[in-house]
RNA sequence: GGCAGGGUAGCUCAGCUGGUCAGAGCGCACGACUCAUAAUCGUGAGGUCACGGGUUCGAUCCCCGUCCCUGCUACCA
C-alpha cells in the first residue's frame, strides 16, 4: 500500500484560527481524504508552533506561564478543525519534549557531518526595548519603532549561531534544475529562482533574549547557551513528528507533500532543504504552496479589521459546505475571493438546486415508481459521457499537475448538470404514464441512482458527512469512504432501497440577513 | 527601484504555439415542463477583449510605449 504522508504549516499559537488557517487546512484535508480513496496509507500532520517572543509577550501580558497560554490556543485550533470535519493523524506542537529533542538532535546532527555549517558570528540590529525585538526598515518610521515612537531604537550587537545557508546555493539551484516540481505551482517557484539568482545570506539560528525557546545544543565560545531561532525550531516538525532521531522514523520521513501558504514558501524551499542536506537527510518531494482568501475583494487582515467569522461561516450552512464553497470559490493554486453573497449563491446554485435537488428527483420518483428499489438495467449511453469529468476529476486530485481541488469540483458539477439534463431530456415521469414504456423509466432512474453514487464517492473527501448521508440515503451500504476510485465505474446500485430523508442542501430562508 | 504575473460580458473567470476566439458559470429576461428543495431544461443577453502605436493579408492572443492591479525583493510564523 503506498504511503502518502503530508503536512500542513505548523500555525503559530499568537491568535485565533481564521478563514486563512482553514483553507490550507481544508485543502489538506481534501488531498488526505482523496488519497485514501485511492487506497493509499495516508498520514496527514498538523501542528502548532508554540515558541518565539511573541508568545512570551504575550503571555506575560496575559500574566500566564506561555505553555499554559499556548495550550489555550491550542485547545481552540483544535476544536475549530474539528468543527471543519478536518481530521489529522498526527498533531504536533513545538512544545513537546520529543520536537525539542529532536530539533537539538538535528543540529547536532549537522554540526557532526559538516561542522563549518554552524559558526559563532555578531548579529547587529536596531532594537526596541518595547517589543523586547530586532526591528526591520519596514518597521522603522523616523528612526523609531513603529509600535513605541516614543522609545529611542538602540543599535545592538550580540554573538549568535549562525547557520552556512550562502553554502547551499548551488544545491538549491541543481535542485530546482533537476527537479522543477519540488515546488509548484511555477509561479511561487519562479520566486525562488529570482531569489536564488540574488545570493543567499548566511541565517541566525540562535538568538539571545530568547527564553521560550528550545535550547541551543551548542554553547557559544562564551560559554553562552541561547534559544533556537525560528527556522531550526519550526520547519523541523515535519521530521521530528516522525519520531526522528529514533529508530523507525525513515518509515515515513521524507514526506511527499508539505501544503503551506504562498507567504513562507522561501523557508520550505530554501532553508528546510539546506537544513536537511547538511543533515544528510532526504529531502521532502514537493512543497504546494496555496493562495490566500481575500474578503470582498480585500486582503485578509487583522489590523484592516477586514475578517470573517469562521464559526459563523460553519453555521451558515453547516461545514460541508462552508468546505465546499471555500475550495469551490478559492483555487487551490492562488487567491480568491469570498464573501457573504457568494457563499449563499454557490451553495444555492451548485448544493441546494443542482446537486441536493438532483438527489431528491431521483430518489422520489424511484419510490414512487419503483416502490423505493432500484432497478435492474443497463447504462445509457450517455452515460459515458460521465467519463470525461470523473478523468478530469482525477488530473486535478491527483498532485500529478499541481493540486487544483477546484478544478476537481469543477468536474463533479459538470457531472451533476448532466444528470439534471438527462432527467429533463428523458421526462421519467411521462415514461411513468405509459406501460409500454417501462424498461425506458427504469434505465433512467437506475441511471440517474448510479450516478449520484459516484459522484457521491467523488465528493466525498470535500464533504464528507453530506456524502454520507447521501450514499446512505440512495440505499448505500457501510462508509462512502471505504470506496475506493478503481472501483468506481463497477459500482452498481441496483436492488439498493433508497429512502429518501430531509434534503440534504435546504435552501436558505428567503429573507436571509446578510452580514 | 528591480524581477515576475496580470487588466476579456453586471460578477468570478476560460481562451495552448496569431485567421468560426469573442466564450463558460453565476446573476438577469423570456419560454417549456411538473418527478423534485418555486427546483429543472431551453433560448437570449450584443463586452472598444485596459489605452496608444507597430508588425501582418489578418491580432484579445506577437512587438514597443503608457496607465492601473497583484506577488516576490529573507531573520514576521
Amino acid at each position: 500500500m503506498p504511503r502518502f504522508y503530508l503536512t500542513t504549516a505548523i500555525d503559530y499559537a499568537n491568535g485565533d484560527p481564521h478563514i486563512g488557517h482553514a483553507l490550507e487546512k481544508i485543502g489538506a484535508d481534501v488531498i488526505a481524504r482523496y488519497r485514501r480513496l485511492r487506497g493509499d496509507d495516508v498520514h496527514l500532520l498538523m501542528g502548532m508552533d508554540e515558541h518565539g517572543q511573541k508568545v512570551q509577550q504575550t503571555a506575560a501580558q496575559q500574566g500566564v506561564a506561555p505553555q499554559v497560554f499556548t495550550d489555550e490556543i491550542a485547545a481552540r485550533f483544535l476544536s475549530m478543525w474539528a468543527r471543519l470535519g478536518v481530521e489529522y493523524d498526527q498533531f504536533i506542537r513545538t512544545t513537546d519534549a520529543h520536537h525539542k529533542a529532536g530539533v537539538q538532535a538535528l543540529i547536532r546532527r549537522i554540526a557532526e557531518r559538516n561542522p563549518d555549517d554552524f559558526y559563532e558570528r555578531s548579529y547587529r540590529g536596531m532594537y526596541c526595548v518595547g517589543c523586547e525585538a530586532f526591528k526591520q526598515d519596514a518597521d522603522i518610521a523616523d528612526g523609531r519603532c513603529v509600535h513605541h515612537p516614543t522609545r529611542t531604537l538602540e543599535e545592538v550587537e550580540e554573538r549568535n549561531w549562525f547557520f552556512r545557508l550562502s553554502r547551499y546555493q548551488p544545491f538549491l539551484q541543481q535542485l530546482l534544475a533537476d527537479n522543477p516540481s519540488f515546488i509548484e505551482p511555477e509561479s511561487r517557484r519562479n520566486e525562488i529562482l529570482g531569489l536564488l539568482a540574488q545570493g543567499l545570506e548566511d541565517i541566525s539560528a540562535s538568538r539571545s533574549r530568547l527564553d521560550w525557546a528550545v535550547p541551543f545544543p551548542l554553547a557559544l565560545s562564551t560559554g553562552e547557551t541561547q534559544g533556537t531561532y525560528v527556522w531550526f525550531d519550526a520547519l523541523p516538525n515535519y521530521l521530528t513528528a516522525t519520531g526522528f532521531p529514533d529508530e523507525g522514523y525513515e518509515t515515513r520521513w521524507p514526506a511527499d507533500l508539505h501544503v503551506i501558504g504562498k507567504d513562507i514558501t522561501r523557508f520550505h524551499v530554501v532553508i528546510w532543504p539546506a537544513m536537511l542536506h547538511a543533515a544528510g537527510l532526504p529531502l521532502p518531494r514537493q512543497v504546494w504552496a496555496h493562495g490566500f482568501v481575500q474578503l470582498g475583494g480585500e486582503r485578509f487582515s487583522k489590523s484592516a479589521g477586514v475578517k470573517l467569522d469562521l464559526g459563523e461561516a460553519i453555521d451558515r450552512f453547516g461545514a460541508d459546505a462552508f468546505r465546499y464553497v471555500l475550495l469551490r470559490e478559492v483555487p487551490y493554486d492562488g487567491d480568491g475571493n469570498f464573501s457573504w453573497e457568494r457563499f449563499e449563491e454557490r451553495y444555492t446554485s451548485d448544493l441546494a438546486n443542482a446537486f441536493g435537488n438532483l438527489a431528491s428527483r431521483a430518489m422520489a420518483m424511484v419510490e414512487k415508481y419503483c416502490e423505493a428499489v432500484v432497478p435492474i438495467a443497463a447504462a445509457p449511453e450517455v452515460e459515458a459521457e460521465d467519463d470525461a469529468d470523473v478523468l478530469a476529476y482525477h488530473v486535478a486530485m491527483d498532485g500529478a499537475r499541481g493540486w487544483l481541488l477546484h478544478d476537481g469540483l469543477s468536474a463533479v458539477a459538470r457531472m451533476t448538470a448532466r444528470a439534471n439534463e438527462y432527467t429533463q431530456a428523458m421526462a421519467p415521469w411521462q415514461l411513468a404514464k405509459d406501460p409500454a414504456r417501462r424498461a425506458d423509466l427504469e434505465q433512467c432512474l437506475a441511471s440517474l441512482i448510479r450516478r449520484l453514487a459516484r459522484q457521491a464517492v467523488l465528493l466525498a473527501p470535500f464533504m464528507p458527512n453530506k456524502a454520507q448521508a447521501l450514499w446512505e440515503q440512495l440505499g448505500g451500504t457501510g462508509a462512502v469512504a471505504a470506496q475506493r476510485f478503481d472501483a468506481l465505474s463497477a459500482l452498481e446500485p441496483a436492488g439498493w432501497t433508497v429512502h429518501k430523508g430531509d434534503g440534504l442542501f435546504p435552501r436558505p430562508a428567503p429573507t436571509e440577513p446578510k452580514a
